[in-house]
DNA sequence: TAATAGTTGACAATATTACTGGGTTAAATC
DNA sequence: GATTTAACCCAGTAATATTGTCAACTATTA
């Protein structure tokens, strides 16, 4: 489970659909005015999140991209993993690279590690990322009065 | 809050020397080698990772690096900040290019989860990973008869 | 004191990844 | 049917990660 930019800005995308969506599909020009990222860089990420199956596209004018599922179904993860394409294997998984016990139990390290922090994406949806940042801006609105 | 293989090598490494630490400094050679990351790379990371005071160095034969506070008292976020040095800022952070409030709402999306990673990762020190993994072992040993 | 094992730093070279730009195809509207 | 809008595809460039090499410098040990 890597975390970068690409990653931030899949996340990002798919939070921006979630938000804006009112049953029409999201085309990419608008997100990508909205978050700042370019359009190409968006069509690439989105060749794969449609992949994936985590959205499905319509062409043409009117046109654009919608979540194939409910927001309140896709997982932080899921989307990461969809443009990421990481397998995440460690050196020593079952090689014969493997000198002696200390190196595996190293491996094993950052993979429980790492095992946690998959859990912990992929116990948040795109929409309670969206319901948190609601009720913050409800709570700045009213701290306006 | 970047999590990449470079960040995963630095966390790694340092799991490393907290669990072989008895006292004794951990050279980079020995860890390159159980780790399987280019002593080059290595070093370029400790550099790092000294400079920002996580570990001490000492020089000549039998010398090597050691944790500058205790391995429960270092915890996941600050090995990743020591290498990455990544601010994270989002482009719509007050400046003047954000058209709209939806701008804003997106950005601060991630925002929100980002912090919530970085709480996550700031919970975790190493010793916690390195005790969770001797109990693993433990149980596979226990199996074992 | 000489030799050795180790850190430290600088730098170049390469491999990988992030990102951009230009064209093609499909659908909708005029 | 021409034009527009948007998805889609492919090549190129820029940035970053990773490895390799060389040269000090430092402490240990013989």
């Amino acid at each position: 489970m890597k975390l970068t930019t690409k990653s931030r800005y899949a996340v990002t995308a798919m939070l921006d659909i979630a938000y804006h969506n009112k049953g029409n599909p999201i085309s990419l020009p608008e997100i990508a005015d909205r978050q700042n990222i370019s359009l190409s860089y968006l069509e690439q990420l989105f060749s794969r999140l449609k992949k994936s199956g985590l959205v499905e596209s319509i062409k043409g004018p009117g046109g654009g991209y919608m979540l194939s599922k409910g927001a309140d179904d896709i997982v932080i993860s899921e989307v990461i993993q969809a443009v990421d394409e990481d397998l995440e294997t460690t050196a020593c998984n079952g090689k014969s690279n493997c000198h002696n016990n200390h190196q595996c139990i190293s491996h094993n390290l950052w993979q429980d590690l790492g095992t946690e922090i998959k859990n912990f994406l992929s116990d948040i949806t795109l929409q309670q990322v969206i319901s948190k940042n609601n009720s913050d801006i409800k709570e700045i609105k009213l701290s306006e009065y």
